[in-house]
DNA sequence: TCTCGCTATGTTTACGCAAACATCTTGGAA
DNA sequence: TTCCAAGATGTTTGCGTAAACATAGCGAGA
């Protein structure tokens, strides 16, 4: 039922085919070019390619001559003819090391849905093992495939260590970074949620907030330590030792058992909300009440957090800005706008759920 | 020291340049091209050509001096070029309606793997609502980015409502769909899933297993909810209403409620982790313990739910395996091999956490 | 009426690459 | 020694598009 239509257009491939697949260049049933609309239409190709990027000086009847040539042959401009011709590629490449963290994936949705809006395509380049090998081959690849510009997705550390250089004249927009990269930067704004977090705990009365961190390597995580720190030192508070995880509720969970066994611990803010997960299962299972002995505030808000038991305060992310924030900052860029060297940070916002209280006295 | 370079081939261009960056196309400083190389090497672009092809048929020497060519002037092939001339794009379009399910963005991640060793790039083709005209923007859009075939990952009825009729010779998988679409699929067995949970359940001793259901309009709930029922079936057992939400925890939590309320509520599967979530904080608020009164079983397997409180007994899905295999089914379909129609199912595996056990007597 | 100047349209060309074909070299068989 | 086969290399060509450059047509002002 749909496999004998294919005798459309050519001669010149009358021949072939039928043999077998050959090297991998037989399937490319070429759609119709802008050549065959002007057949078609009966005027120029450059009149259908006027037509096609909607310039104006084209007469009304013979646009809509053209315009129904292309609509009966099904026309589509050919995007790798353009951009060989035009230098531009009207992709944006996305560099990641993982997609699987919440965070990552809602940004990316978000860069997906500002870059679609804004008519670019969105090329993923995924990067797996962090290794100087594997990401200057992802550099080789982004060169490849010229891209308009790139968003790098990654914990900065990872980018120092594999010493990438993208092209000179790429532009580009990091995000969870240090601000000193060299590249624009787009971030939440770390210190910010961490005090929203920590202030909370102390607000309520806690005397002491203890921090279960994120691996020292994580830009993100260093940031948020630091304004932890901060904030207690403001409030005349020695910061006790940080216990750093790996992010995992897993991390949280062996974190959590050793601070529920001290029971100076009633108050502990978690870099993140898996971890917070986990250092709370390790409560449960210590017999800790939650928030009645040990509050606990995390970070990310995750949709699942408000359904934890007992649901999480937490500081909201804004990802979906971070995101959509990136694709505007890279575009001004891919404008010829000055490059914009500062560092964007997105507000947060501290939720408060059931997990933190008063400490009981 | 890279502006003055520019009389490298014609005269007719000699005079333009120096006045501004005009409409868009100045900045894209073209790097070297394939004539470049030629003629730094002393050679012509053809063995430039076959060198960078890898052909066998040039001369180690004449091999390497191209080589160094290469690295000295940093060249990198021109996909547009090369996809103008081959007719193929060594792309992969994935076709969304959003990344913010668990499952989607693990899928996604494998898929950007499989495509990338197999030297093809992913192009994300978001949609977010979910209308005829969208999608079929979607479609045009997928037409002029010019990719070698498509992964389909969203819930099928979209699909229909959408009308969407893909070219025909474009090679395609669909993930989470029914198998009478017409496109070769690619799934987790979800009635393995189903199945498994639900004798788990019967096994511990239940007499009866209630079921959270997705939404209606979801293959995947569907498939979930038909094999929960022919399993109680099977049992002899009347299979109860089912309560429908909406993957959310929120919709989990009211349901949750509603089924907590019923004293002859033992055993609860869940059609996901999340509603499963919410159904348990529903039960801990109505002070049911679980699994001491309610036992409970989810599916996906979240890396949190093994933090959940208590962990959660769920059904993990291979998502991995999906992505993975969607892209060698397409690598497949795009060599020209025959139209692989049949579903292929990844099997699940039940995971046994701390939230089901026998009913109390 | 003629010419200038604008708009609508057509023609040529090059973007970078790699098939297809042409040519040159080399070594071995007759 | 002559000639040919096979491999190495060069030349031509066209993929689809859109700038750059022609040309044709038509109205307005002198």
């Amino acid at each position: 039922m749909q496999e004998d239509s294919g005798n459309r257009t050519a001669q010149a491939t009358a021949s072939n085919g039928a043999r077998k697949p050959a090297s991998g260049t037989s399937r490319a049933s070429r759609g119709p070019s802008i050549g065959d609309v002007a057949k078609a239409a009966g005027v120029s190709s450059q009149t259908v390619s006027r037509v096609s990027n909607g310039l104006t000086n084209v007469e009304e009847t013979t646009k809509n001559r053209v315009l129904d040539a292309m609509k009966q042959l099904g026309y589509r401009p050919n995007r790798a003819a353009r951009a060989l011709k035009s230098g531009q590629f009207k992709s944006i490449g996305v560099i990641m090391f993982t997609l699987s963290s919440f965070g990552n994936m809602r940004t990316l949705d978000a860069i997906a849905t500002a870059a679609s809006q804004a008519g670019y395509s969105v090329t993923l380049i995924p990067l797996h093992d962090p290794t100087t090998g594997t990401v200057s081959g992802a550099y080789h690849r982004l060169r490849e495939q010229e891209v308009d510009g790139v968003v790098i997705i990654f914990e900065a550390h990872l980018l120092d260590h594999a010493d990438i250089t993208l092209p000179e004249d790429l532009p580009a927009v990091v995000i969870d970074s240090n601000p000193g990269s060299g590249y624009p930067m787009v971030d939440t704004d770390q210190a910010e949620g961490a005090r929203f977090a920590t202030k909370h705990l102390l607000d309520l009365g806690h005397q002491q907030v203890w921090h279960i961190g994120g691996p020292p390597s994580s830009f993100s995580a260093q940031h948020r330590e630091e304004s932890w720190k901060r904030t207690l030192e403001d409030a005349g508070i020695d910061a006790p030792p940080v216990l750093h995880g790996d992010w995992s509720t897993e991390s949280g969970y062996q974190i959590g058992l050793e601070l529920g066994r001290n029971p100076d611990v009633t108050a502990i803010f978690a870099a993140n909300d898996q971890m917070a997960l986990g250092a709370m299962r390790a409560l449960h299972e210590l017999g800790r009440a939650i928030p009645g002995e040990v509050s606990i505030v995390g970070f990310d808000d995750l949709e699942e957090s408000t359904s934890f038991w007992p649901p999480l305060t937490t500081v909201r992310q804004d990802f979906h800005a971070v995101g959509r924030l990136s694709i505007e900052n890279l575009l001004q860029q891919m404008a010829g706008n000055s490059p914009v060297n500062d560092a964007t940070k997105v507000p947060t916002q501290l939720v408060v759920r059931k997990s933190t209280a008063a400490p009981a006295k």
